[in-house]
DNA sequence: CTGTTAGCGCATTCAT
DNA sequence: ATGAATGCGCTAACAG
């Protein structure tokens, strides 16, 4: 019995009798044999494996990206290879990628928050990869395959409904302005700001830094700043919670006297007292979109990098509970 | 030129001359060549990879971690592949054992969370597999090695915190009772009960399902059944925002009242009204201590599997905060 | 249908 | 200090 006859039967391969194969398949059973996957992609060429760069997963958006990748991939036949850069190591990204490239990973998606400043790897090395890279959430003027969340129009759908509920000075609590992320959403309310004739709004923006004390302070500056303001779209859950303490504290009645719309839709946002509305994502979705290019490029094998920039965007989804609504109607927790 | 040179170069060998050692970095670097990881495990015999199955990255402490396990690994030189398993698919675990096994992992922690009716790897095919296995947050019984979270103590000193502030009559709102860390939360509980002499205990108990929805159940149900309960402690924080909920619905002040101890201390629960008092995990450091036992494993060579099964629990830590606190003291967030 | 030959890229062992 | 031979476990290409 050859190691070919037994490599056919593994592989399915049809130029086998039905004898052998059953032989070897029964061998492979009490033997409890299992190829060795390493060699496979030696002798190959292929790893069936992916490269996933992440950024930390402290937060829910994060966390639901890399199970949308992981589940993706696994239903495609791929395996990951994760990597976690927590600190802005500069210049340590070079290094992931150099090690990615070595562990002959087949693409690599790079889930890095799209900083301003950002921790990119170096055009440098990019260039001497021939890896097929897929970069999640962030700007897409260069010549990469991007797949994000619509941002933006989250930020404009939320305003948008504060306007709609009849409030009629609307401030903003971001994310760190470095974020591709949180400048996306600020765009999104700008944009509402400028159809409503807002001129100098300034004073309605509040940098924060996703953390939920950032949109207690956040409450408070603005508040001060704008005795009259009486909404705020808040770029994230964690910092609604936050503002909802502040208002609390001050003895501000939500949605009553104030309204606000979070980002992200936590499972536990509908039990914020009150309940929060927000913009919903589905970041699996997002995950599994960008495995579903990721793959589709490596099988293409052509070398054409991008072809449809524009259908790679994830439209989020406005979620009303009773944060941002007035009347009395809507007291169901969805 | 031979391969040999440069594969001496690369493995910092110490038999090559100055002159050619500089010459081979200098083309190395030229060429953006990094050597093949795929050949150098199959010809060495070591991947220094580890696989890492996990549930699911739903909750904070499962991405928690998951990162601790990353950055462990990394540190000391190991790659993680890692393998979700959202869905009770029953017998898939072995499929994922044997994938990871034939993808040459040099060992493997099992995270699933330890459930009575458990997915557990199946005897077969774990007696079959020759690879270091870590189990974490089980239970301890069997002759593997596990690392833990001592969920245990962590109901005790959360159930103790609450009767040291006068709270007379305290239930406890479970995680599902198939959990083996909802189990341990419970045990602790049920031993201060012991120790404060309740009898018939049952009814104080209601078995929730993590999420802040069951939380609300679960304060309605033991309150109605125990009109004079004064306190609970919730065996995670998403439940204990239902609890905080749905007593802040019915009127009930907390902590005057009612007092709540959580589980978890989410990075918002300080952020809660009023803040929430919990029990910190860890988790990081959890992640890290597996890795680390892993690795002591895998380098040790020696067969023999566990010898210090009792060193390997994570002790957590109460944090006290406003909602188990009658006095006024507390206020500040920390 | 089955076996033989060769090679994937690297590292170990032994020569030189 | 360097090069040549050999093998890791598997598969592709060809031969029988």
């Amino acid at each position: 019995m050859s190691t070919q006859t037994v490599s056919r039967v593994i592989n399915d391969r049809p130029d086998v009798s039905p004898q052998t194969r059953a032989n070897v398949k029964k061998v492979i059973l009490d033997l409890g044999y299992s190829p060795n996957t390493i060699a496979r992609s030696l002798s190959r060429g292929r790893t069936n494996t992916l490269g996933v760069v992440g950024f930390g997963l402290k937060y829910f958006g994060p966390s639901s990206v890399l199970t949308g990748i992981e589940r993706k991939a696994n239903e495609l036949g791929f395996s990951i290879i994760l990597t976690l850069c927590e600190q802005f190591e500069g210049g340590d990204t070079d290094q992931v990628l150099l090690q990615l490239s070595a562990q002959q990973v087949e693409g690599i998606i790079w889930a890095i928050p799209g900083f301003i400043d950002s921790l990119d790897p170096s055009r440098m090395v990019k260039e001497k990869l021939t890896i097929p890279i897929v970069y999640l959430n962030r700007d897409c003027l260069n010549s990469s395959v991007v797949v994000s969340m619509d941002n933006r129009s989250g930020g404009y759908i939320a305003t948008e409904h504060l306007f709609e509920q009849g409030y009629h000075k609307i401030g903003i609590i971001t994310g760190p302005k470095t974020w591709w992320e949180a400048n996306e959403r600020l765009i999104g309310w700008r944009e509402v700001m400028r159809e409503k004739n807002f001129t100098d709004i300034d004073d309605l923006i509040f940098e924060g830094n996703w953390e939920a004390e950032s949109g207690d302070r956040g409450f408070q500056t603005l508040k001060s700043k704008n005795p009259d303001l009486d909404a705020i779209f808040v770029s994230n859950d964690q910092m609604s919670l936050g503002v909802i303490h502040a208002a609390n504290r001050m003895g501000i009645s939500i949605p009553d006297k104030f309204g606000i719309v979070g980002f992200d839709d936590l499972p536990e946002s509908s039990f914020y007292i009150p309940p929060l509305s927000t913009v919903k994502q589905d970041a699996k979705k997002l995950g599994a979109l960008a495995v579903t290019r990721l793959v589709e490029w490596i099988e293409s094998e052509s070398d054409q990098e991008c072809d449809t920039q524009e259908k790679n965007l994830v439209s989020p989804e406005l979620i009303i509970r009773q944060s941002s609504v007035r009347e009395k109607a809507l007291i169901s927790h969805t």
